[in-house]
DNA sequence: TTGTAGGCGTTATCAG
DNA sequence: CTGATAACGCCTACAA
């Protein structure tokens, strides 16, 4: 491995006017520079990542932790902060957390070991309830569903709004009875509980009343609950020609279910979901769902992490995502 | 920050023991070891990797290089590797690539920088020709579509023999005009092309000639580029009754087209991808489609770097993945 | 403007 | 079985 001091010796300098050189410092006289860079060109020096991490504390990685990487919420997600911290010189390594609120305090405590300089935590199972370790004292950023009121940097969505919206909107097409498939309502407050409120207050707003027997319960988030779910939904003998997933995963299941059940999407009934993943604009039928900036929210969480591993005493702050409301052909 | 120093300090003994205690090294009796472990409880040390990684020289970290971590695919590829890197005591670090033979050079130049001790690259846009940089000279392995004759340790796709099936299956539900929608087939030997090759095959081996008009090359295997391909066929006046799709998400885009079009699946039109991809159980209609062994992808990957980091002279292999037909709606 | 000394936290080596 | 010592490669502080 070539070193600072192999470099130093083809130069003719000492090794700290290499480093100098490397970290782009001042005080180094141009013909000199222009001797080191040479030498580093043809030594193939590169700089020891770990030394110098070791020397100054810092790793220049940021950790981004998600239940799962490969669904396609996260897998966007993921993409998109990799480039927001690329273009702060960060890299970025992905944890996986399961979607248990273990995993994520698992996450949370190893930032330390792994040697993050600071974690961006796309919480699904911590509620704000959880005792989050204080040992994990690097600057957090949570990032999407969940909510804690305060205690962290958070990049939030504007899960009660949009809901409130979607359903809105099928009530607008002429829905007259609108189911939602959504999470546990009794595992906490966060994601699932604030897009049921949203669904809730639409409703209100109209001066109706939720039907508790079109509402279903997901133990998981997944495509193969959210098929089951839509067989419940069209077995029940109870009548209903709207649904609101709680994510478009969850949509895509129902889509499928109805197909199954014989239900036409959107004649026997409309389907509205959230997130606006890549696959909606391509179902049959589209997909009409809430489109969260998910670019955003990403650059805003990187924002938040670095501006925190730059200053851990700043105070926390509470972003919410823009969205839109986008209307395809399962609302038509 | 609690270090070796302050455990040893603590316990009554050397650094050097809390070191073999730690690393689970022999050589320490069972009453000092349980002090250094309630030590190391009580002070809340954890190792510092920048110091392990510069004394050792290993990182402990496999670099993954995808073209887009948010495709699903790749996605599904990425939660694989994590976890089979993760049994082996080996934390993983996305790279994406951006498909550009650039990028993935980048990827593995960077490999050194970054301190990965091996890398797995999902390669797409380079291909046999490409010079990679010898610079590289860390453990490399080759994952997916692309080949490199014994350059690399490979874990390959059934490209050409799974195209083939897919394309013997349509012909099989009695398909006589079977379209494809590819990549483009002059950019070098790659996946694009072994799969062109299988689907001619299959068409040779019943005498059929392939009809140059029912092929469309797309530029990137998205679901758009997939879409336009469907409407460009539906409107070419050629009658079709079959689509190989390259992928499937390329596959996704086509169903939509023809649905655009008013094109029926599998009434009017049968349709196969390759991946299976989580979505495509989930379509409607559900997709046909070669589905790879991942999970074993993956595992034998991170099997091939690991051997390697521990042997670097060791001869490289080739292995190609299981692989399944698995047949669903879109060719009852 | 350039060079020297020392230490970041860990582990390999070898002596006790 | 345990401990002292010396690196690993870099950067901060200070001296020249």
């Amino acid at each position: 491995m070539v070193t600072m001091d192999d470099v130093a010796r083809l130069a003719g300098v000492s090794k700290m006017t290499v480093s100098n050189v490397v970290n782009n410092r001042g005080g180094v006289s141009e013909p000199v520079r222009r001797r080191v860079r040479e030498a580093i060109e043809r030594s193939g020096y590169r700089v020891n990542v770990s030394a110098r991490t070791l020397r100054s504390g810092r790793t220049g990685v940021i950790g981004l932790a998600v239940p799962e990487i490969d669904r396609p919420y996260f897998g966007r997600l993921a993409s998109h902060v990799i480039e927001a911290a690329g273009r702060r010189g960060f890299h970025v390594a992905i944890e996986q957390t399961g979607a248990a609120a273990s995993g994520e305090i698992d996450a949370i405590a190893h930032a330390r070991t792994l040697q993050f300089d600071g974690l961006i935590l796309s919480a699904v199972g911590l509620d704000g309830r959880e005792r989050v370790p204080p040992e994990g004292d690097h600057p957090i950023v949570m990032l999407g569903e969940q909510d804690f009121a305060g205690r962290f940097d958070h990049v939030a969505m504007p899960n009660e709004e949009a809901t409130a919206a979607a359903t809105a909107h099928l009530l607008d097409r002429g829905c007259r009875a609108v189911a939602i498939v959504t999470g546990r309502l009794d595992w906490g407050l966060n994601m699932v509980t604030a897009r049921h409120h949203g669904y809730l207050s639409a409703l209100a707003a109209r001066g109706l009343d939720a039907d508790p027997g079109l509402r279903v319960e997901l133990d998981t988030l997944t495509m193969e609950a959210g098929r089951e779910a839509a067989h419940r939904l069209a077995s029940s003998g109870r009548p209903f020609d709207g649904v609101v997933a709680v994510t478009d995963t969850v949509a895509i299941g129902v889509l499928r279910g109805l197909a199954d059940a014989g239900l036409r999407v959107p004649d026997d009934v409309r389907l509205a979901g959230f997130d606006d993943i890549a696959e909606a604009a391509y179902l049959v039928p589209s997909l009409t769902t809430v489109a969260p900036d998910h670019a955003w929210m990403a650059a805003k969480a990187v924002e938040l992490v670095t501006a925190r591993i730059a200053d851990p005493g700043r105070p926390t702050g509470r972003f919410v995502a823009p969205y839109e409301l986008v209307s395809r052909e399962s609302t038509v």
